[in-house]
RNA sequence: GGCCCCAUCGUCUAACGGUUAGGACGAUACCCUUUCAAGGUGUAAAUCGGGGUUCGAUUCCCCGUGGGGCUACCA
């Protein structure tokens, strides 16, 4: 995979690094990282770190590239210029390249077909004439991504080369170099493009577009990972919650898709869900550091995860549920919840009663279902009573076992805060 | 404009040339239910159009239409 650090890759690249390596790893083949930072002047400080950051956060790990090192390194283009140059060189002396403006151009042969078989998309030919003598190395001495992708696939031994589809039209062009250059090209393939919900090519202007944006709106990783997978491309028995072990295991380049898909939210949100109640309650309550306050106690936040867990959509959602447990609602709040003396009659003749209550949160389920139908109260609209004066909101956990994690005192103490 | 890629429910997708065109998300109805969820059972929802080939096309071919990509000294 060879990103370019001109800004945060989006889901549509992080794809792309995702195929790569799950291919790679189907096939006990290697994931290179090389970093193609020739355009000098769209470089963005700090988007290299960025990209490490999310191939870490998913869990790619590569076998070569910054920071691991590698037989064919340095892994950053900047750094290999004089090869590029080299490589210029030669073809201006053979005659196939000429400088133009203080830069090279390569001069493309008339009359030719250029074709390949691509791994998606099988056959794909271009005739040569519809292409231009076009630029492989630049005036301040960089070679465009052309002349750079083909000098290193070459030097770096790359079998194979899966990218995305807006790649086709310049395959020609790398086919020609390679020719030229006397090398044997790789095998290319190429993904269909995610589209976003406006179905043009995802890019900044759609949203929350990074892996690390997702990540910080409480996603994790197994369902980014989970998400980006099928799109554009789906495994034979047709799953859909599958782990990365699993996926590996799954994953064959037959099966990648000719079509763009269109990014939905919906089914993200879907699997992040799916994924949190898989998680165990320690595993859980690690993800929810960042999402929690720091003096939450920890017992207490891993004995709400089972119930948590069933409602969560993304990591935030749980300190929305339990938020009213550590907070005691406002007295004005709780005034206005109930005003009607009734309810106080009632809050009055519930609170004597759950004095001989055993806080258990089974235990204080049935003697309260079994208190309020005596009562012949209404059961909704009382138990929201309740739960609005002793938790402060209408969507909280599980009124009961909120009531066993808090303890007695602190509940009688809120509901007298009622009458 | 030119070149290239693509075309199954709203979305992600499945279907050796023979299926009542399947699944999932979302939507919706009902059940369950102390809220919200979750869960359960249903429902609606698709082969872009026209020609071929074939006993038979979602599937193969052609044309059209639609969408996407490329057309930079960006990748």
């Amino acid at each position: 995979i060879a990103p370019s650090p001109t800004g945060i890759p989006h889901i549509g690249n992080t794809r792309t690094a995702l195929f790569n390596w799950l291919f790679a790893r189907a096939n006990n083949g290697k994931f290179i990282v090389r970093v193609e930072d020739t355009d000098r002047q769209r470089l963005v400080e700090g988007s290299l770190e960025k990209i490490l950051e999310i191939l870490e956060f998913l869990g790619l790990d590569w076998n070569e590239g910054p920071k691991v090192g590698g037989d064919f390194g340095p892994y950053i283009q900047s750094e290999r210029k004089d090869l590029y140059q080299k490589y210029a060189k030669i073809l201006v002396e053979k005659g196939m390249a000429y400088e133009d403006e203080g830069a090279v151009r390569f001069k493309v042969e008339k009359g030719k077909i250029w074709k390949w078989d691509d791994q998606v998309h099988g056959e794909i030919s271009f005739k040569s004439d519809v292409l231009e003598d076009f630029v492989i190395l630049k005036s301040d001495g960089f070679p465009t991504y052309h002349l750079a992708v083909v000098v290193d696939d070459n030097a770096m031994k790359i079998s194979h080369v899966l990218r995305g589809d807006e790649w086709i039209s310049s395959t020609p062009k790398h086919l020609m170099l390679y020719s030229k250059l006397g090398w044997k090209p790789p095998v290319f393939g190429h993904l269909p493009l995610i589209l976003g919900p406006d179905k043009s090519k995802l890019s900044k202007r759609h949203g929350a577009q990074s892996v690390l944006d997702y990540r910080d709106e409480g996603y994790l990783a197994e369902s980014l990972i989970n998400f980006m997978a099928l799109l554009g491309w789906s495994p034979k028995d047709n799953q859909e919650i599958l782990s990365l072990e699993v996926l590996i295991k799954k994953f064959d380049l037959k099966d990648v898709n000719t079509t763009n898909p269109i990014f939905n939210r919906d089914k993200l949100d879907w699997f992040n869900r799916k994924w949190i109640k898989k998680l165990s309650n320690e595993d859980l309550y690690l993800r929810l550091q960042p999402f929690i306050p720091k003096d939450w106690d920890k017992n207490y936040v891993v004995a709400s995860l089972d119930d948590a867990k069933e409602r969560m959509t993304i990591l935030p959602d749980f300190a929305t549920f339990v938020k009213g447990e550590f907070e005691r609602p406002k007295t004005v709040y709780v005034k206005r919840v109930a005003q009607k003396p009734e309810d106080k009659k009632f809050i009055k003749e519930y609170l004597s009663f759950l004095g001989n209550v055993e806080f258990i949160s089974g235990n204080l389920e049935t003697k309260s279902l079994e208190f309020v139908k005596g009562s012949k109260l209404d059961l909704r609209s009382t138990f929201m009573l309740v739960r609005r004066i002793v938790l402060g909101a209408d969507i909280t956990l599980p009124l009961f076992s909120a009531f066993e994690r808090m303890g007695k005192e602190e509940v009688l103490e809120r509901l007298k805060n009622a009458i």
